[in-house]
Parts: structure tokens; sequence; C-alpha cells
RNA sequence: GGCCUGUUGGUGAAGUGGCUUAACACACUGCCCUCUCAAGGCAGCAUUCACGGAUUCGAAUUCCGUACAGGCUACCA
């Protein structure tokens, strides 16, 4: 064809494309930010299912741009409408604010390089193929479903590679009349590339992450637009990344078999090209194969999204884990590192692991429980308050009405080096602290006590009325306490029962196990003492009269 | 079938030719501390980096082959 027969096919198949390259080159101008910035973006399709991995990657864009004072966007990428479930596109905005990896820019959240939605940029797009067309880079395909088909089990027979390249390409080089004619009879087209690729040079390209990648070089006459006219991923993607300047793509695994057609889109658009950093999937080893295996929504829950608000766990907690498996050396930095926050680490993409990621719970739950013994008990009750509210209205509202008391019990142990360490999820907090609030505190808490012990009420009585003194220190307490043993014929140490066991009734931990038992109706407890003293006498002596009665 | 990627302990992993008799963390085990628990302290936990060859004075680290695993190979993203 000649450049006026292209001009003329060009504006046969896009009659109503007045704009051109340059009125959107134009339009969304180069971005005015530091040296160095970085602009990333999340593009989910409207499914509306958001799960891990996802959450992953939006993380690490956000945190990317964030320390380079660059800029994160939202791209609702929903150029297939079979992939659009109802609400799906609110389920995302509503999980990016839920978890608290918020874009600056984009879909519902402004911007000046919108639409950030693909479906609404469908002129761009086809001003941009009429333009390929007009320089011959592109053209249109009338190769039917079946044709293709055929195509395809024939090269499945001959072993070669599957696609519309080379020989395949058949309608690559139309006449403008066969074409006319084609369109004539009303047939159905797509636009693919013509591409200048030769399998036989081979190309590399730089991963962000991955390092130097080899591949052949593209030649497939990849659909850029599909009949009903909208973009296909690839061909949207070099589009919209370049005309809202992105810098950099940060993306799952899944796509570096993509990346030659990429480069070549780029290449063939005249555009600038992007940097590229694919992130390895977040994987699960499956126990009986001991394979990678691909994740279950039913089999694996914590892939899901719902799964961290439904159990408690902090949102915050989860971003440590997620900056963990962003960069392998961020759990060393925060343990190492106590007062400063995910914002103050320097994430890099060659401290990011290059094979996949195993999902580890231990290590989240750890996490999670460095999380809370970093808070004090203010912020923990005012978080766990708000979960509450959500999940469990009528421990919300006991929260508030104990306000006071819970603080203080969540308080306890909390200050000095080494913080107590044993909640990992607020869920677990109404267990816990069972104990912590009189109303609902019932007889039915002893039961759930593993020991089947009897023990001695009388004597408990008897320390509690005569010898308890709540007024002092942790130490004279205990000195109390070794003192009241001694008196009624138990060891003032483990160690002195231990030694001559049939000299004693047994030892102080015994005492204060009894103690422990009646008022808290747990075998385990923080430290004694100091739940004793936000009880005080009173409430300790109606527990007792409830164990009494029990 | 073709193309691409990966493979270090129970787990997540550090490691880019000699400082590695393989870091760190989690998990686990034992001991210590201790009124219980949590925390903490000490010790243990891969003579070896999927396997086989090659290069080198020297390799987990480079190259080749094999095995295994994962991804892509759609008018899905």
């Amino acid at each position: 064809m000649t450049d006026e027969e292209r001009i003329e096919l060009a504006n046969l198949l896009f009659p109503n494309i007045d704009k051109t390259r340059d009125y959107y080159e134009d339009k969304y101008p180069e971005r005015n930010l530091p040296e160095g910035a970085m602009v990333t973006r999340y593009g989910p399709s409207p499914t509306g299912f958001v799960h891990l991995g996802n959450l992953l990657s939006a993380f690490a864009d956000m945190m990317y741009a964030k320390q380079s004072n660059g800029s994160f966007f939202l791209r609702i990428e929903d150029t297939d409408q079979k992939r659009m479930v109802d609400g799906g596109i609110e389920n995302i905005v509503s999980v990016l604010h839920d978890f608290d990896i918020l874009p600056n820019e984009g879909y519902s959240f402004g911007g000046e390089y919108g639409p950030y939605q693909q479906s609404e940029r469908t002129e761009i797009y086809q001003t941009y193929v009429k333009d390929l067309i007009v320089k011959g880079l592109a053209y249109p395909c009338f190769m039917t479903e079946e044709e293709i088909a055929t195509i395809k089990e024939e090269q499945e027979i001959n072993k070669t590679k599957i696609g519309i390249y080379g020989v395949y390409a058949a309608d690559r080089d139309l006449s403008l009349d066969e074409v006319k004619e084609h369109l004539k009879e009303k047939h159905e087209y797509v636009i693919r590339l013509k591409s200048p690729g030769n399998p036989k040079n081979e190309i590399e390209v730089v991963d962000c992450i991955k390092g130097k990648l080899k591949f052949p070089e593209h030649d497939v006459d990849t659909i850029l637009l599909k009949k009903d006219g909208t973009p296909t991923y690839h061909f949207a993607h070099a589009i919209d990344d370049h005309l809202m300047h992105t810098t950099h793509v940060i993306r799952g695994d899944e796509w570096v078999s993509s990346l030659p057609l990429h480069i070549q889109l780029f290449e063939v658009l005249g555009f600038e090209p992007v940097k590229y950093a694919h992130i390895a999937p977040i994987t699960i080893k499956d126990q009986e194969t001991g394979n990678i295996r691909k994740i279950s929504k039913r089999k694996d829950p914590w892939f899901g999204v719902k799964y961290y608000d439904e159990n408690g766990i902090p949102i915050e907690a989860l971003h440590l884990y997620l900056a963990t498996i962003t960069n392998t050396n961020f759990e060393e930095w925060y343990l190492s590192n106590p007062d400063k926050s995910i914002s103050d680490f320097t994430f890099s993409f060659d401290k990011q692991a290059i094979g996949g990621t195993s999902f580890d719970e231990a290590k989240l739950i750890n996490l999670c429980k460095t999380y809370f013994s970093r808070k004090s008990g203010k912020e923990v009750y005012e978080e766990t308050l708000n979960w509450a509210k959500k999940h469990d209205n009528e421990y919300a509202k006991v929260l508030e009405e104990n306000k006071e008391d819970m603080i203080k019990f969540l308080s306890i142990e909390k200050d000095g080096p080494r913080p107590r360490k044993d909640i990992s999820k607020y869920s677990e907090v109404k267990e816990e602290f069972s104990y912590a609030i009189d109303s609902i505190f019932k007889k039915e808490n002893y039961a759930k006590n593993e020991s089947e012990k009897e023990y001695n009420i009388d004597l408990v009585l008897d320390y509690v009325n005569n010898y308890l003194d709540l007024d002092c220190d942790n130490e004279t307490w205990f000195n109390g306490v070794r003192e009241f043993a001694t008196k009624n014929g138990y060891a003032a140490s483990p160690k002195d029962y231990k030694n001559n066991p049939d000299d004693y009734k047994g030892h102080v931990g015994d005492i204060c196990e009894a103690i422990r038992v009646m008022i808290t109706g747990r075998l385990k407890s923080p430290d004694l003492f100091s739940i004793m003293k936000i009880l005080g006498k009173e409430k300790i002596l109606e527990r007792i009269e409830l164990y009494k009665s029990r």
C-alpha cells in the first residue's frame, strides 16, 4: 500500500477519530516531579477480587512512590467486559481504604492524567491505532476464529510456535481493495500489530528485580484492538503507561513472558520505554506433595483479603509482613529499630527476592506479636475497640463501659525494654483478658481452666483477708506471699520444694496458682500482683465467692 | 510442543569467585532465669547450597547438560 492508500484505509476504519497523537501528547505533558521520583500504578481488573498477591504489589507501588516523592495511581483495567462483576470496582477501592494502601491519584482519587478507567479511553487507543495504520505498523485482520483455530492445530502438529506471525499472518499485506471488499461484506475484523521482530535476534531486557533477561525478538502479530474496538491489555498498557508517565511498572511475575511484546510496542509507538519490576508470586508449598501449587481460595483462606480483618490481624502488622516479603532485609532492620516505622525504611529493588515467596503464617503471627508489644495499653485498647465495633458489638459495648480498667490491664508489663509479647490478634483480647471485665466474667470461666486441681479456698481467703496489702511494690508483695507460704507449711521457693518435697505441702507457686485461678479463671496470666491491684480487694473477694459457688 | 523463570535447613531467606567450618529471622528441642504465662539468656538444629559435568589455585556464587517446579503460549488480565 502506498502512503495515500494507508491514510485512506485509516479513515475508512476510524472515520470518527478526529484527534491526533499530538493532541494527547500535549494534553498529558511530562509530570513535574523531583529527580528520581517514581510513578507507579496498581491496575486491577474489575472482578473486584483482591488477594494477598495484589495487595503485595500495590503495597510496593505505594512505598516506592512515597519514598521517592513520586505518584502512585489506581487505574481500572476493564477492557474486558466479561471480567466485570457488579460492585467489583467499588470493592477494590474499599479494600484499598481498609488496608491503608492508598493511591494519591487515580480512579476515585482524582488526578490530571485521567480518565483512570480503560473503558473510557477507547478514543485514545483508537487514535494511536489509526496513526499506526497510517504508518503501516498495524493492519486490519479478517481471519475468522475457525481459521485461527485451524492454524493453531496445524502448528501444534508441526510443533512450532503457536500464533499469527510470518506466513500465518494472512492478512498482513492485504491491498486496499481487498480490505474494502471485506468491509463491504461486513466481515468482522481486529487490528493487529505488524510485528517488525525477527526471533533469530536476541533481545536483552533489564528487569529491576530479576536483572538481565534474554528473549528472542517478538514476531507475533498480536491483536491491538479487538473486534469490538477495545484494546487488549498489552496495547492499553503501552498507551496508558506512556500517557500517564509511569516510570516503573511493578507487576506480577506472570507478565515476564510478555516483555518482548511490550518492549516492541513501546518501540513501534515511539515511546520512551518504562522500567519493569516483576514481583515473584506468593506461593504455597503443598504439605502432601511438597510441590509449589496454585493457591486456592478454599484451601488457603489467608490468600483472600477478608481473612485479616475477620481474624483481627492489625493492618499495620500486615504491612509489616508485606514489607518483609518486599525487601528481604526489612525484617532485620525492623527488629533492630524498635522506634521506627515502615516509612522510615528505604525499599530497593535489589533487595527483593527473585524466587517465589511462600506464605508463612507463623511469621505473620510473630510480626503481629511484635507489633502489639510495641503498642501501649491505650493503643491496644482503642484498636481492639474499633475492631470489636465491627465484629463483636456486645464486646465493644463492654469495652467502652470498662475503658479505664481495661487500659490498665492491657498495660501490664508493657514498660521496660522487653514489653509483654502475647497477643497476636484483636480477636484474642476477649479471651486472653476474660478476667478483666467483671460483667462478663462468669462461673463458666472456671470450667475452661485446664487444671482439674481443687484449690484450697480457705487458704486463699485467709491470705486475702489477713495478709494481702495492695499498697506496696511487687517485691514487697511477693515477700509477703513467701512469708504466708512458709507459715502454712509451703516452701518459700520452688527450688526448696524441689530439693525436699517431703518437707512441704507445696511451694509459693502453688499458692499463687490458687489465687490466680480463683481471680482470673486461668492458669496463665500476666503479673498476678498487677491484676490484683487493678481489681482491688473487694472484687478479689467477689471472685473467690464466685469460685466457691461454681 | 515452544519460549521464559526459578531450585540454599522444618519455614522465610542472606549470599554477586577466597573474609562462609553458609548470616539473620521464624519454628522446634534442651538448659537457665522465674509465682504461671509471655519475654529474656545460653546451647542445639544444612560438613553443605536439586543432580551431573566443565572453567579455576579456589564455586552456593561462572558455563553446559539433566531433573523438578512455576509462568506464558487467548479477540483474559
